[in-house]
DNA sequence: AAAAATATTTAGGTAAATCTAAAAAAAATA
DNA sequence: TATTTTTTTTAGATTTACCTAAATATTTTT
C-alpha cells in the first residue's frame, strides 16, 4: 500500500510512456529514468512481486490496474502540486515542475484532497495536463496552447488564460471562442506570431502572446 | 550542501534536544529517534565528516555552527508547513506534524521563501514555536495557550488566537491585553476552566475555550 | 537457417541506513 | 580501589537502489 519514492518515479514513467496499453522495454524506461536496464530489471522484479506490473522475462511489461490506479494517484499529486506553485506561489510554468518532482512523493490523502479542494478543484495543471480526481478519473483531455499546436491539424478552442477585456476583445473581434475549430496554416519565426485559419473566415494573423493565451485541444475530445 | 533525509532528521533531533550548547548522549539521541545506539553511532561519524558536528568517540556531541545553521532551516520549514496546514487547509492542531515532517525535507529555497511570504511571513506555528526566517533567525520567543500554561508561574499575555469581537469583548471585560501579566492560580478538571489572578484585581475564572485562545509567554521574553 | 547485432537478464559489487551481538570505555557502586 | 553496571563503539549482517561486466535470449540481417 505504500510505495518508495524511487518505484513511484519507476511507476509514474511507466504510466506516461505507454499508460496501461501497450508493452515498454527495458531500455526505454532506463533512457525515461536515466538509470541502466540491468537496474530496470532488479525493479520490474519487485514491482511484478508487488502486483503492480505484468511482465514475463524477456517479454515487456506493463502496469497492472492497481499499478495504474497508483500512477494516476502520483500524477494526481504532481498535477495538483504544479497548479499550487503556479496559482498560489506565483511560480513560472517552467519551474513549477522540478519542486512538485519532490513533492509528489509525500503521500498523505488527506493533504492532497484538502489542497485539491484549497485550489477549487482546479481541472488542468499549468502546462494544461488534465488533473486527475481522487478516484484516478481524468475528465477532461490535454489542451495545449496554440502557439504550439502542430500546423495543419485541426484543433478546437477550450480555454483561455488571461482573461482580462482587451484580450476578450481580441478573440471577440476574430470571432475565436470556446468551441471555434481552427488550423495553424503558418508560423513566423521572426515574431512567433500564427496564421489562423477557421470555417467561415479568411485566414488571420495573431500575435504570440494572443497565441499563448488560447489552449487548444484535439475536436471533440 | 545537501543532506538526506536521515541526516536531516538526525540534526534536527539533535537541535531539539540541546541547541547548539551542551552536549547529547548516543542514549538519548537514539531514544529521540526511535533508533539504536550503534545506528547513532554510524551516523555521528558521517555528520562528523561533514563538518556539521562536535564529536569525540565516548564524550558526547553537540552541532557546529554550520550544524547549527542546518537545523534552523529544516525547523523554518517544518513550521512554515504547519502554518500552511493548519491555515489554508484548515488542518487541525494535532494533525499539522506528521505531514509537515515530511513536506520538510523538500529543500526548494524558492519554494520556502515563496511559500513564507504567500503566508505573510507568520512568526508562529500553530503550536507557537517561532518560525526561523531566512537567515535563519528566530525573532519571536515561544508563546504557549493559557490553558497549557503551568501552575503558579507568571505569564504575559502575548496575542489572541480567535480576534472576533465577542472573545474580544470578554477580554476587555476582564481587563487582559496584549502585556498584561498573570498567574494561573486553578485548574478545575471538571470544565478545565482556569483561575487567573493578575497584578491589581481579585482572582476570576475564565472558561477553557477562552484559555485557548490567549497565548502567554515567560514575561520580558 | 546461420551469423551478427541488439536487448535483456544474471552475477557479483557498492553505498546508505538500518539492525544484533560482542567488545571496549566510562561511570557508578561497593 | 576494585567490581559491577551502564554507555558507547565496533564487527558483521541485511535491505534498497544503484552499478559494471558477462551471460543469455531475441531480433535482424545476410
Ligand atoms: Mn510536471
Ligand atoms: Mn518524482
Ligand atoms: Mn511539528
Ligand atoms: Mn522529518
Amino acid at each position: 500500500m505504500n510505495y518508495s519514492t524511487s518505484e513511484e518515479n519507476y511507476i509514474k514513467s511507466i504510466y506516461h510512456l505507454r499508460g496501461d496499453h501497450q508493452l515498454v522495454t527495458t531500455n526505454e524506461l532506463a533512457a525515461e529514468l536515466k538509470t541502466r536496464p540491468a537496474s530496470v530489471t532488479d525493479m520490474l522484479k519487485k514491482l511484478k512481486a508487488k502486483k503492480l506490473l505484468i511482465y514475463e522475462r524477456y517479454q515487456g511489461f506493463k502496469l497492472s490496474p492497481e499499478g495504474k490506479k497508483v500512477a494516476l494517484g502520483i500524477i494526481r499529486r504532481h498535477r495538483l502540486w504544479e497548479y499550487f506553485l503556479s496559482v498560489k506561489l506565483q511560480f513560472s510554468w517552467d519551474e513549477v515542475h522540478e519542486v512538485a518532482e519532490e513533492l509528489e512523493h509525500v503521500t498523505s490523502k488527506k493533504l492532497i484532497d484538502k489542497l485539491d479542494e484549497y485550489l477549487g478543484f482546479p481541472q488542468y495543471d499549468p502546462h494544461g495536463d488534465p488533473i486527475p480526481d481522487q478516484q484516478g478519473k481524468i475528465h477532461a483531455v490535454k489542451q495545449v496552447v496554440l502557439s504550439e499546436w502542430p500546423l495543419m491539424e485541426l484543433a478546437e478552442v477550450s480555454g483561455v488564460t488571461d482573461q482580462r477585456s482587451d484580450m476578450l476583445d481580441i478573440l471577440k473581434h476574430q470571432n475565436i471562442s470556446i468551441g471555434t475549430k481552427l488550423e495553424v496554416k503558418k508560423r513566423f519565426s521572426f515574431d512567433n506570431s500564427v496564421e489562423i485559419k477557421t470555417k467561415n473566415s479568411p485566414a488571420f494573423i495573431i500575435s504570440e502572446q494572443v497565441a499563448k493565451n488560447i489552449w487548444v485541444k484535439k475536436p471533440g475530445t
